[in-house]
DNA sequence: GCTTGCATTGAATGATCGTTCAATGTTATG
DNA sequence: CATAACATTGAACGATCATTCAATGCAAGC
């Protein structure tokens, strides 16, 4: 039955929607239209008409994927703890606990990392969310290194920022692949013991 | 013009090597039966003949590709550094060498972890070389962790292990997506930072 | 109520894929 | 040389896919 109009941006949300539904199931290669219209309840050519074509639809959802990625907001409760290197540290527990929490988004995006490998246009959003992402731990490496001079000697704020962003994209590689053997708290715990200065010899 | 026997090993090789071609020039979902044979010089039907079926033949690919990735032999020169430290960090210099010194078959390894998160075969046959890498790492740690029990307080070896390894695999992730923006010396000498107690007070 | 614009349908099209198989040529065995 | 075993070919098949499009129905403007 034909008609049954609806307004252009929602039917473009309700399509992205089993967009993604399909692309947490089957992956992004077993990702098509039919499929994607099936799971939306809508006929072949409506998916086409309202995305130009299936590379224009693959691209909208990853911007939508991007932008719910990117926000990640620094909860205060982060930005009150004392030492730059609590902070640093304490942000790093919230994006692993993220990357663990969220397995069908994370799993779609590596998808799409595995994708912006061939593709330009794929690999240029990647780019520009990596530049974001870093630039997100950029200011709680830049108040590490600040804080303790000796010890970051010759490391940059860059430099740090990008090794944490690193560590948290391995961190994500392992625990899609091997998420049995991906125990949070000991990564961190290790993570911590690497930033933290001389364990407390305060002790009892 | 049928016949122009080969022993069955060399014919095995000769269609893996043109797989590899092609899944380093079209990506994994490029990598089709007709192109592999189209980039051995075989007719189709002969490179179903001798693997049963695709995904067998990818799944050699794998085998092959995992086989020459997992040996990377400690050299000699690691082994004879003097600090525990400095042989970790050496390792890891190593490692994000060979991981940018050979970016077709990283690329194609990213293609395989994007895989084997639907694909159970594939996915074991990571895992199983995952362990096989973090154990590598696992001796070096644990001398690191032995050394400096203070300041690694409350670091297990195997803890130290996986966040190297997660570190590596992060800047592969890194390397493949946005080489121009890796660099190697700045991730390392962050890398050091983190691992080196103090910097040397002893200065000029 | 009629008409115009457009969202929607479902089938058709052409391309590509993995797999199969009868025919064909080669090698080894006797 | 004759014959058996088998590697090899290339075409054929069925499935699936993205895309197209004429037909159809809905809603708004008049």
């Amino acid at each position: 039955m034909p008609g049954m109009k609806a307004p252009e941006a929602a039917r473009r949300e309700q399509i992205l929607n089993a967009a993604f539904a399909v692309a947490a199931r089957e992956g992004l290669d077993g990702t098509t239209m039919l499929r994607i219209a099936a799971s939306a309840g809508l006929s072949p050519g409506l998916v086409a008409f309202h995305f130009k074509s299936k590379r224009l639809l693959l691209l909208a959802l990853l911007d939508s994927l991007l932008a719910s990625a990117t926000v990640h907001d620094i909860s205060e409760n982060i930005a009150q703890l004392m030492t730059p290197t609590d902070r640093l540290v304490a942000l790093l527990r919230q994006e692993m606990a993220r990357v663990s929490s969220e397995p069908d988004r994370i799993r779609l995006m590596f998808d799409f990392w595995s994708a912006g490998i061939r593709d330009t246009e794929i690999g240029d959003r990647l780019r520009r969310q990596f530049d974001v992402y870093r630039a997100t731990f950029r200011p709680f490496a830049a108040a590490v290194v600040d804080a303790e001079t000796e010890r970051f000697a010759g490391v940059t704020a860059n430099g740090l920022a990008a090794v944490a962003v690193s560590f948290i994209k391995g961190c994500a590689v392992q625990s899609m692949i091997d998420p049995v053997h991906f125990d949070i708290s000991e990564y961190l715990a290790a993570a911590e013991g690497l930033m933290t200065q001389f364990a407390t010899p305060v002790s009892t």
